[in-house]
RNA sequence: CGGGGCAUAGCGCAGUCUGGUAGCGCACCUGCUUUGGGAGCAGGUGGUCGCAGGUUCAAAUCCUGCUGCCCCGACCA
């Protein structure tokens, strides 16, 4: 792609409306708009990065055997007055009603519409176990939005949902979730943790929180120093007198082992053992040999747009953003200086460019007349972890200049050099 | 929902106290000159001053009501 022909929607002053580092370089990258508190257009770079993580997502869901599905955004209310969490639920559920007064909300989470689906479709024990997942959009109308992306009340989520025939094979089955995600964040190149985790009005009995390490994370985590314990503070807090979850620092871990040690983090993932929650009040059953019976069900949930927040809050500098190369929108920025200066400048460009393409880089060229700081400027902003830099100087003496994002060193290569240095 | 703040051009802001033809920087358009870290000169485009009432000869400015957005808190995956 040439950023002439890119929407490149980066902005030179800060925005006036962000506080945290991720929404003020979300909004100055071009990566998003605001339309409304909570509500955001995707601008096509952060719809790169957007697919960027979908994909790692669809990859390890995929390899894991689930089997993805697309449920509806809009979903009746007699489903969820059938689960209970019509009125459990809260205002976070959005209720509206259609031309024939017919009661509907948009929809928060998807279990209520999937143990439809499986009660509908699914008969006999031989057709699980089975997990189903999407990706799609979720709409929770968040008391207070903030935090540009990160709390967002419009926002993508993948979301799978497991059955099983007992709790054994229930367990298998989060187990694979569980070990899917550690792939997904590992792939992601995020530093983050897993921990215990209130299951909270999702319901159900264990769960664990995939957590983003960021000073900036609006959940704290409290880790043994001599063992893997490792959980949210929340959990520790409910059973303390001191509400303070600062006093946790230095205490006596519970599991007996070592002293507790707090980090922040920014909740990306969350897994659950739902049980027969579900199944029971939507009564979902299938057919064995012993009769019927209700499935075990299980919840995963990854925030997409989330994670691209998370991801700049963990790594930026003065200059913006810094994407690993597994997320970035481009792999490689191309910059050309001056190429009025040389007339050659510009084909060297162009092959370096297709050659690129060839080899199946994703390569962004700066092709803007515009002066070299800007250029320097803008990708740097919006974060290419690799700079091939293309100049009259340079150019003379038949070398190109190669920089990775995050480091001063710059290197002087031949141009067939740098088509072997670019990952 | 409680507390605090903001709303003037695409972005960032001044002007409001003390009413009198709506401004600045950047961006954008034209032309020329420039070109290795956010270029220069010249000429331009763009705003019912969040909305609705009211006061006044006259309202961005004063008064009343409303709306939207941000921050802190409660809440939340």
């Amino acid at each position: 792609m040439k950023t002439s022909n890119l929407l490149l929607a980066t902005q030179r002053e800060n925005p006036s409306d962000a506080e945290t580092i991720s929404h003020k370089l979300m909004l100055k990258a071009g990566l998003i708009r605001q339309v409304a508190s909570g509500i955001y257009n995707w601008l096509p770079l952060g719809v790169k990065v957007l697919r960027k993580v979908e994909n790692i997502v669809r990859r390890e869901m995929e390899k894991s055997g689930a089997q993805e599905i697309l449920m509806p955004m809009v979903q009746p209310g007699e489903l969820w007055k059938e689960s209970g969490r019509w009125q459990q639920y809260g205002k976070e559920l959005l209720i509206f009603e259609d031309r024939h007064d017919r009661e509907f909300c948009l929809g928060p989470t998807h279990e209520e519409i999937i143990t439809d689906l499986c009660r509908n479709e699914i008969r006999s024990h031989k057709q699980l176990p089975v997990i189903f997942y999407q990706i799609q959009t979720k709409f929770r109308d968040e008391i207070r939005p903030r935090f540009g992306v990160m709390r967002s009340r419009e926002f993508i989520m993948k979301d799978a949902y497991s059955f099983d025939l007992s709790e054994q094979q229930m367990d298998d089955s989060y187990q694979s979730m569980r070990d899917a995600y550690v792939r997904i964040f590992n792939s992601l190149g995020l530093d983050y943790r897993i921990v215990k985790a209130d299951s909270g009005a999702i319901g159900g009995a264990d769960s664990e929180e995939f957590h983003v390490l960021a000073d900036s994370g609006e959940d704290l985590l409290a880790f043994s120093d001599k063992s893997d314990y490792a959980i949210n503070a929340e959990l520790l807090i409910e059973s303390k007198s001191d509400q303070d979850p600062r006093s946790l620092e230095g205490q006596d871990s519970p599991d007996g082992k070592g002293k507790l040690k707090l980090k922040r983090g920014i909740e990306v993932g969350h897994i659950f053992k739902l049980g027969r929650k579900y199944s029971e009040s939507m009564k979902l059953t299938v057919q064995s040999e012993n009769g019927n019976i209700y499935p075990e069900m299980g919840c995963y949930g990854i925030g997409i747009s989330r994670i691209v927040a998370a991801a700049i809050e963990q790594n930026h500098d003065d200059k913006g953003i810094i994407w690993s190369k597994e997320i970035s929108p481009y792999t490689t920025a191309l910059v050309e200086i001056n190429p009025k200066g040389e007339k050659n400048l510009k084909n060297l460009c162009n092959q370096i460019y297709t050659s690129l393409k060839e080899q199946g880089h994703e390569v962004l060229w700066d092709d803007r007349d515009q002066s070299a700081g800007v250029k320097f400027s803008d990708m740097e902003l919006i974060g290419i972890p690799q700079m091939i830099i293309i100049g009259e100087k340079s150019f003379r003496e038949n070398k190109v200049e190669f920089k990775m994002r995050g480091e001063d060193k710059i290197v002087s290569l031949i141009p067939d050099e740098v088509l072997n240095k670019i990952q």
